[in-house]
DNA sequence: CCTAAAACGTGATTGAAATCACTTTTTTTC
DNA sequence: GAAAAAAAGTGATTTCAATCACGTTTTAGG
């Protein structure tokens, strides 16, 4: 029940200055700075399963994160999909593109009912000049990008599969994960296909993996969706040594 | 037979203006602000081979390839490495890392006798601050890296092999190509092994495909370490649809 | 130029995860 | 709350690239 990044009671559009300026990346802009991108923001509901946009597609937006989670993924030749991030609430995407008039690279697909806040280019193009934190901001994330997807790298390309699981299962703490006294509690809007997805295994292959590990004491579930995190640095040793 | 871009007749220390400016990342600093982080310069040279460093270590130093090139690959734990860039001259290294205080991620190991300039710390910070084009000419390589990797995901995570080898080496176009009549030249300074472990595969496995796509009359071999691709398009489709 | 070492090619074999096929469970929606 | 649809679990089977093993070629170095 926790309250949206752009301030749900005054903002369907979010064209009030006092809610965009709520959102991290635009926190530093003036009253009147955020007046004068006003009208090229805009509010978007999506449902779980729909797309923001896809492979493509002229990149003419910025996307933030208001509340809810979303993938971005690239479709496989063999019709399945190979998940690149998981974003959620703060974070924002489309802007690399957008600094470079590329086309998008990936399709964007909600993971839960997600509120989003757009920026067009030819604004965020001012605020950019208005405001030199933002571009901080855009390098920082970009950097974080970056480590992500190094990180997904490692993750593929090992012959592990302990390592591939295990790995998965640490990167999806970031993003799912809360701390409860058994350990850490991984709430995932994400089903067994995307998980396998993510870590580049079959769906009937990760629910094998995972069950072992729950019959090594390493997790545990409740239910499907809810997994808790037991031994943490067991997880961590399964990426370090064969 | 080309010249270094560090100016090799005047430069075994690379501690004159004329010499660093000539670098692309530097050329937009004045004489007075290039005298002033000279100290911070070295230029280093290591042999085919050479660690220039190794992951874990403090991120203390930009790297800038002068001539020769560079891989950057993360250890696995089986032993084997997986290759994430292949740098060439122009391109820097350790930015980011310097920039977000960090250490080393990967390493970085000499794939021809290299140059490379390298530049402290502290005088980065300097010039940073001294010539706003750098922070941007650092923001394009991020992004460059991004897109880089990216595709690299997309190659370790597509099932056919076909698709690997292909992009494979398309990749290798961008770093190792040059264009004659019969098509594009690829001439390695990396070893079938070192192939593999870009596109996530086993050297057998390699040299397997490869003599297929010569009998496809995709590519043709020049000795071992040149192949020409004859059949960009055939490639390319490959990569497309299963 | 010769020798040793590294890199490469290639057939045979193996193995581990993908796939298939089906049941059970969970979730959605009407 | 029942029915339908989606997701998940699980055994059996297959497959395709990794590995093994070894001969050959190329490269490096004294």
């Amino acid at each position: 029940m926790k309250n949206s990044l752009c301030g749900k009671k005054t903002c369907t559009m979010c064209g009030f200055e006092n809610c965009i300026r709520s959102i991290p990346l635009l926190s530093n802009l003036s009253v009147e700075q955020a007046r004068e991108i006003s009208e090229g923001v805009q509010s978007k509901s999506v449902k779980r399963g729909e797309f923001l946009f896809r492979q493509g597609q002229r990149a003419d937006r910025l996307y933030i994160i208001c509340s809810g989670k979303v993938k971005l993924l690239k479709p496989q030749m063999d019709g399945k999909e190979q998940i690149l991030y998981i974003l959620s609430e703060g974070d924002f995407f489309g802007a690399f593109n957008l600094l470079k008039e590329d086309r998008l690279q990936y399709d964007a697909i909600a993971l839960e009912d997600t509120q989003v806040t757009t920026l067009e280019k030819n604004e965020f193009d001012k605020i950019i000049l208005l405001d030199p934190t933002i571009t901080l901001k855009v390098f920082e994330k970009a950097y974080e990008r970056i480590k992500k997807v190094e990180n997904l790298v490692a993750r593929l390309s090992t012959s592990s599969l302990d390592a591939k699981v295990a790995g998965l299962l640490l990167t999806l703490v970031e993003g799912f994960g809360t701390q409860v006294p058994e350990g850490i509690l991984l709430s995932l809007s994400i089903n067994r296909e995307e998980m396998g997805s993510y870590a580049g295994i079959a769906r009937e292959t990760m629910s094998r993996k995972l069950k072992l590990f729950e019959e090594m004491g390493y997790i545990s579930f409740i239910g499907t969706k809810k997994i808790v995190i037991r031994e943490l640095k067991a997880l961590e040793m399964l990426l370090e040594d064969a």
